[in-house]
DNA sequence: TTGAAAGCGCTAACAT
DNA sequence: ATGTTAGCGCTTTCAA
C-alpha cells in the first residue's frame, strides 16, 4: 500500500481536500461531524502527513537546528534535552548537530540546516559567525546564539556570565586559604575558557600573596585532564599548587584520578579542586566535586523561546540574556561540606 | 532576498529549469560551459537547494533515522557517531532521537519519521517493535534493528552476542578463583540486560561451588550503581561477593565508587569488578575497569549499509549480523593488569 | 544537449 | 461550513 494523501482521504470521507486539510490544522472551523468522517477516513487509511509537502507550502520546517561544541559534555546534553522540550511544546521538532569544536563541522551543520529550511538555528559557535549568520537571516532563518555572546551584537544570546564563574572559583580557593592556584584548561581560543580564566585572573589580583599558573590541556576530556593531573604530581610537593580551578567538570574529573592514582595527593587537604558545569558526574565522582553550576536547563529553553519568537517576528531587536553561575561546594574543596 | 529557486537560477543563466536540476543531480551530462554557466549563476544568487521540494519529488527523503535507548550511554553516543559517518558517505543525514527506554517516546519518533518519509530507521527498541516496522515497510520504509534482534525474523538485524559476553565476563571472573558472583543490573526487561545475566549464569551452573546472585537497580546509570555499592558494603564482609559483574560500565563506575567511598573495599583484592561496553571512561576511571567491549562502531556502520540497501531493494532477504564481544583486561578485576 | 510541462501533497485564499 | 483552485520548488519524462 502506498502512502495515502489528502485526496484519498478526502474521496473517502466525501468531502474536499481543503476540508481534510481544516481538520488537520483548525479543526475547530468545521462541523464536528465532519470532523469525525474525516477522522475515521484517515484512521482506516492510515493516513500520515507528509512533511515535505506540507513544509514547501509553509515555505519553512517545522524543525529547529541546534549545534552544539560537544556531544560528549553532559552540559550540552541536558541543554539539547532542554531545548527538545520546549520546541515540541511548540510543535517544533530539533534537529542536532556537534561541530566538536571544528569550523568545518559546524559550516556543514548550517548548510544542512539551510537546506532543510529549518525555522531557526540555536548555536555554540566555534568562532564568530556573525557573517553566516546575517546569509541565514537573509533568508529567513533566525539564529540565536547559546553560550556565547557574539561580538556583534545584532544577534540574540543566551548565555552564562564565565567571568563570572571563574571568579567564582578562584575566589573559593583563595577564601578557603589556598594561595597557589592552578587552571587546568584549554584550547584559550575557546571563549568559555578564556573567560573562566580571566575571571579568576581578576580575582587573584585583587588578593596578594596569591598566584595563578595556567596548566594547558589539548581538549576539554579526562583524558586530558587525567594527564594534567599526572604532570602536577611529578613535581615536588612544595612547588605544587594548592587550589585547583578546572575549565570543566571532565577535566576535573580527569585531575582527580591523575592526582589520586599516581601521588596518593589527599583531595581537597592537598590540593583543592573545583570544576565547571556541575555535570550530573561530578557529585557522583569518586571525591565529589566542587562546581560552578550553569543553567543548562534555562539556557535550552530561553533560548528556545527567543528563537521562536525572532521567527514569529524578525524585526524584533536583539535581546541578550545573561545568567549568573553558581557554586556547588563539595567535598573535593571543603573538608566540611556535607556531600 | 527571499531564497532564490531553480527557476530564478535558469533565467539568469539563460537555461530551463530542467537543465538546472541537471547540473545538480546528473552534471555530466549537459555541456561543459552550460554547467559553468549554471554554476556562477548559483552563486550570485546563493542558491540553496529546497530539501523539502526535492523530496517531495522523490517521495521520499534523504534522512535516516536512529533510535537509541539513552542518549548518556556513550555506546550508543559512538555507535550514532558511526552511523552518521557511514550515511554521510552515501549522501544521507541522520536524525536521532533518545526514546530513554520508554515505549511513548520510541513510539511519538517512529510517528515524526514516519511523517518525515525518512528512507529508513536504525533502531534499539524498547519493546519489540515488528507490527509497527511492518507498517512502516508497508509505506516504504525500510528498518533494521540494532543491538538487539527482534523474534519476528522478518527484520534485518546488527546486534552482539549478549549470552556471550555475560559467559566471558563471568568464565574471566571464575578463572581469577572468584566463586561468590555478583550481577548488578536491570530492569529485566531490556533485553540486553537479561541476556548477559543469562551468559552469566551458564557459566556458573559449569563450574560446582560457584553461585551468583543478582543485585537489581531501576536503571542503568552511575547513581544506581553507586547506591547498589553502597547496598553491598553494609553487608558483612564475609557475605559479600567477591566477584561482580555490571551490566553496563556506568554501573560500574558508580560500583567503583560506592565500594571505595563508604566501605575502602579493595578492588581487585576484596572485589573482582567487571562492567560492560567499555566505554572511554572505563580506561580513565580511578580502577580501571576491565570490560566486555562491543564494536559500537562497526555497529553502527554495518545497520546504515544493510539499511541502505533495504531501502534500494525491499525484496531482500532479511540478515542478521552477530558480532562476538571481546573482554579488555584492566586492574579492576587482575593485579597484573598493565592498564 | 536542452526545453517544456506535468505532478509530487499540502495549505490558504477565495468562492459558494 | 465546505468546495475549488493555485502554487510552493523540484525532478523527470518526452519532444525538439
Amino acid at each position: 500500500m502506498a502512502s495515502a494523501s489528502v485526496k484519498d482521504v478526502a474521496a473517502l470521507a466525501q468531502v474536499s481536500v481543503g476540508t481534510v486539510s481544516n481538520v488537520l490544522n483548525r479543526p475547530e472551523i468545521v462541523a464536528p461531524e465532519t470532523v469525525e468522517r474525516v477522522m475515521s477516513a484517515m484512521q482506516k487509511l492510515s493516513y500520515v502527513r507528509n512533511e515535505a509537502a506540507r513544509q514547501l507550502r509553509l515555505g519553512h520546517s517545522q524543525a529547529l537546528g541546534l549545534i552544539t561544541l560537544s556531544g560528549g559534555n553532559p552540559f550540552f546534553t541536558d541543554l539539547a534535552t532542554a531545548a527538545e522540550d520546549a520546541a515540541a511544546d511548540a510543535g517544533y521538532s530539533v534537529i542536532v548537530g556537534n561541530s566538536n569544536n571544528l569550523r568545518e563541522r559546524e559550516a556543514g551543520y548550517l548548510g544542512l540546516f539551510e537546506e532543510l529550511r529549518v525555522r531557526g538555528v540555536l548555536l555554540s559557535p566555534v568562532a564568530d559567525p556573525a557573517r553566516r549568520l546575517r546569509q541565514l537571516r537573509d533568508r529567513g532563518i533566525a539564529s540565536v546564539l547559546v553560550d556565547r555572546v557574539s561580538t556583534d551584537e545584532s544577534f540574540s544570546s543566551v548565555s552564562v556570565d564565565d567571568v563570572a564563574g571563574g571568579a567564582l572559583a578562584a575566589s573559593h580557593l583563595i577564601d578557603s586559604g589556598r594561595t597557589r592556584l592552578a587552571f587546568v584548561g584549554g584550547p584559550l581560543e575557546i571563549r568559555q575558557v578564556s573567560d573562566r580564566l580571566e575571571g579568576a585572573r581578576r580575582e587573584v589580583e585583587k588578593h596578594p600573596g596569591v598566584s595563578i599558573e595556567v596548566v594547558p590541556v589539548a581538549e576539554l576530556t579526562v583524558m586530558e585532564g587525567r594527564r594534567a593531573g599526572e604532570q602536577l604530581v611529578q613535581r615536588p610537593p612544595a612547588q605544587r599548587p594548592d587550589g585547583v580551578f578546572a575549565a570543566n567538570d571532565l577535566v576535573a574529573v580527569g585531575l582527580l584520578q591523575g592526582l589520586f592514582i599516581n601521588g596518593r595527593v589527599a583531595i581537597p587537604e592537598d590540593i583543592a579542586l573545583v570544576g565547571y558545569d556541575d555535570i550530573m558526574f561530578a557529585s557522583a565522582s569518586v571525591v565529589p566535586l566542587t562546581s560552578v553550576r550553569q543553567p543548562s536547563h534555562l539556557i535550552g529553553q530561553t533560548g528556545v523561546s527567543i528563537l521562536l519568537e525572532e521567527a514569529e517576528d524578525p524585526d524584533l531587536e536583539p535581546r541578550h540574556v545573561l545568567y549568573q553561575p553558581e557554586l556547588v561546594v563539595r567535598r573535593s574543596s571543603s573538608l566540611t561540606a556535607t556531600d
